[in-house]
RNA sequence: CGCGGUGUGGAGCAGCUAGGUAGCUCGUCGGGCUCAUAACCCGAAGGUCGUUGGUUCAAAUCCAGCCGCCGCAACCA
């Protein structure tokens, strides 16, 4: 009998930067379900790897002085050794730099461009020079110029390759609202009524402003942009069109893709819609989770709270860590990692719950029997239950992870663990133990007690699988005796078992103490993570300023007519996040400016004060409103920005020059 | 009138599709127990189920309006 496949992958993760706790999350879930199946005797593929092509890897490459490969290369070491030190129980890891990946992009760039899907397009008008970045005529503002940088765009020819998304439209949109391909399938609508309701555009496939890219074999200067290539990896993996594997026939189509909410358009949208075109079947599950957050916020580098999986494993052991990462996913929706709800978690489920569980069943069996139970039983009517509880997780446990629920799946297993407790105060132990004559009814206690942890450590073994051995060891069970088939049998573990006391499987933390240090090494990290943003981007920056914006004559300079002028009536923007809409008396009758700086300021934090104005600047509409100018301010290395105030002594209307 | 989600005891959530004693985890308080990692077990307190109105014998659950929060889209002139 041949072993069924399973196919699960990861994204492939962008190594632009160093891997962090975010990385982890799918990751961590993906391997869990992966061990979950080989245990259920699936033959399982399990795909993580890197997207390594694109701009941003080559000014960070750049930047550093080496080369996009070499770059690369560096960062991908890094997240090998987490997956590692995190027991990712990878089966293949895949890098969009690997010869045979290339070789399959190429052919089915080739394969989608015979087929009429892709075909060569051109931006006439629709070029950005300063951004070097092509827009469609959607994609322009109000005054038909660059989205980024609002200056009109050129007629400069450059061509590009479209891939054409709108045959695909309808089976997309069935596939989203008719399949249970989308996991959760909430967002589906969303992204019906925004993306394929309006019409699916055509998606621009080549690049020609940089070329760290997998070149198209047919067009010399063109490299395929991000969607082919780094999407067509769950294929590339499997030897689709490459003779480095032969498993495409085995393993595709993909049992779960398990992604972020950030790319779940482009794994909800475009790639059916590549595997549509290269008539490919579809993956059969699209799962999507939230984000971690910390303390309530986005995780961000510049609020320094990204937290090092290394320096949490450390203290509390990785698979504590991935036993928190679990238990917080949800489908769909965000979690939250702050210190706090991560240590409570870990003392109540593992410490309390888990790893006292076993530590005082392994103690009752060592203190009243020597190690060793002796082989006589004698049941009684509250055991019945105590079982049946404990056998009917091993159903439920399944059918969660079947449905990518892994929170689920871990709640059910901790509801068997709480029984568990529960059924040594129904059975009073240490009182059988006092009496010489009940000493049958104790080992039989002592017994249901050993192989419901038999039971419930197994179903655990996937999600941590460091700790799980040890738990065997303490409670004697052979390797034969975690046998997935024996989940839904009670009575597994030998009649005389004999069990190993061993070290405290998860230590208790001290709550406060513990957030206390946690929070020094926070902060420690924020303070480095500042300074060394500071130095180091500050002085790159700079001179990539200096380098990059051409000299200009005091000719130049004055066509930029900069005034004062006083802020005398400001308020937000409704339906926009960033807007704040400024009227100015500018000693000219006034006017109105947008300003994209509402997260930083309150409108009464300016009204009143002189700032300055650039007051020749082109009208422009944002979000609809009119503005005439702009208010000049500077950028922080976060990203933020800090108005420039002007003196009040300078009268409103005074030129700046 | 851009689209979608969400608002339930101190915190985090389930319940809402198929209306009918409001449930779970953590926390708090009281009790029990002592085998165990100050762990375990039992019990209690604590909720106008965002708000207003409607349908109904009956609404957290259905309908409409309003308010708040989040996400997408848009948006840093």
């Amino acid at each position: 009998m041949s072993k069924k496949p399973f196919y699960i992958t990861t994204p492939i993760y962008y190594p632009s930067g160093n891997p962090h706790i975010g990385h982890c999350y799918t990751t961590v879930a993906c391997d869990s379900i992966a061990r979950f199946k080989r245990m259920q005797g699936y033959d399982v593929m399990f795909l993580t790897g890197t997207d390594e092509h694109g701009l941003k890897i080559e000014q960070k490459a750049a930047e550093k002085g080496v080369t996009p490969k070499e770059f690369v290369d560096e960062v991908v070491e890094k997240f090998k050794k987490l997956w590692k030190y995190m027991n990712i129980s990878y089966d293949r890891y895949i890098r969009t730099t690997d010869s045979y990946h290339i070789e399959t992009v190429q052919k089915i760039f080739k394969q989608l461009y015979d087929k009429g899907y892709i075909y060569k397009g051109e931006y006439s008008g629709k070029y950005c020079t300063p951004c070097e970045s092509f827009w469609t005529d959607s994609q322009l503002d109000e005054n038909g110029c660059c989205p980024e940088c609002h200056r009109p765009v050129t007629f400069a020819k450059e061509e590009a390759y479209f891939f054409k998304m709108s045959p695909f439209a309808e089976r997309i949109e069935k596939l989203l609202t008719e399949t249970d391909y989308l996991r959760p399938k909430t967002r589906a609508t969303e992204l019906v009524n925004n993306f394929i309701k309006p019409g699916l555009e055509d998606l621009c496939v080549s690049r020609t402003t940089f070329k760290w890219g997998i070149p198209v074999t047919f067009d010399e200067g063109h490299v395929v942009y991000v969607w082919i290539d780094a999407l067509s990896n769950y294929i590339s993996a499997l030897g689709f069109m490459n003779g480095e594997y032969d498993d495409f026939g085995k393993f595709w189509p993909a049992d779960v893709h398990m992604v972020a909410k950030d790319i779940m358009r482009f794994h909800a949208i475009i790639w059916p819609a590549i595997l549509m075109a290269l008539d490919v079947p579809l993956p059969k599950h699209l799962a999507v989770h939230g984000w971690i957050t910390f303390n309530g916020e986005k995780m961000s580098k510049s609020l320094g709270n990204v937290v090092d999986p290394f320096v949490l494993g450390e203290r509390y052991g990785c698979d504590a860590i991935r036993y928190h990462i679990l238990r917080e996913m949800a489908l769909g929706a965000d979690s939250s990692f702050s210190n706090e709800i991560m240590i409570n978690r870990i003392n109540s489920d593992l410490a309390n719950g888990l790893g006292n569980l076993v530590s005082r069943t392994v103690a009752m069996a060592d203190k009243y029997f020597g190690g060793t139970l002796p082989a006589e039983r004698e049941t009684e009517p509250v055991d019945d239950d105590f079982k049946g509880v404990i056998i009917n997780t091993f159903t439920e446990v399944e059918k969660y992870i079947d449905e990518t629920k892994i929170k689920q799946a871990l709640e059910e297993i901790f509801k068997a663990v709480d029984r568990a407790n529960k059924y040594i105060d129904e059975t009073e132990p240490w009182k059988l133990g006092k009496d010489e004559s009940k000493k049958t009814r104790l080992a039989t206690v002592l017994y249901n007690l050993l192989d419901a942890i038999r039971i419930i450590s197994t179903l655990l073994s996937p999600f941590m699988p460091e700790t799980m051995p040890k738990v065997w060891e303490q409670i004697g069970a052979e390797k034969a005796d975690t046998e997935y088939s024996k989940l839904s049998v009670f009575g597994i573990l030998p009649a005389n078992v004999t069990v190993h006391k061993g070290e405290i499987l998860f230590p208790r933390i001290d709550v406060d103490k513990e957030i206390e240090e946690l929070n020094s090494i926070i902060k420690k990290n924020m303070e480095d993570a500042q300074s060394g943003l500071s130095a180091e981007e500050k002085g790159e920056a700079v001179q990539e300023n200096i380098e990059l914006s051409p000299e200009i004559t005091i000719d130049d300079f004055a066509k930029v007519e900069i005034r004062v002028a006083k802020v005398t009536a400001c308020e937000k923007v409704k339906k926009s996040k960033k807007l704040l809409c400024l009227q100015l008396d500018d000693g000219m009758g006034g006017r109105q400016v947008v300003s994209g700086i509402a997260q930083y300021y309150k409108p009464e934090d300016l009204i009143g004060r002189k700032v300055q104005l650039i007051a020749n600047l082109k009208p422009a509409k944002l979000c609809g409103i009119e503005s005439n100018g702009m208010i000049c301010a500077g950028e922080l290395a976060d990203g933020s920005c800090k108005v420039i105030f002007v003196d009040d002594s300078i009268p409103v209307g005074a030129k700046i020059r």
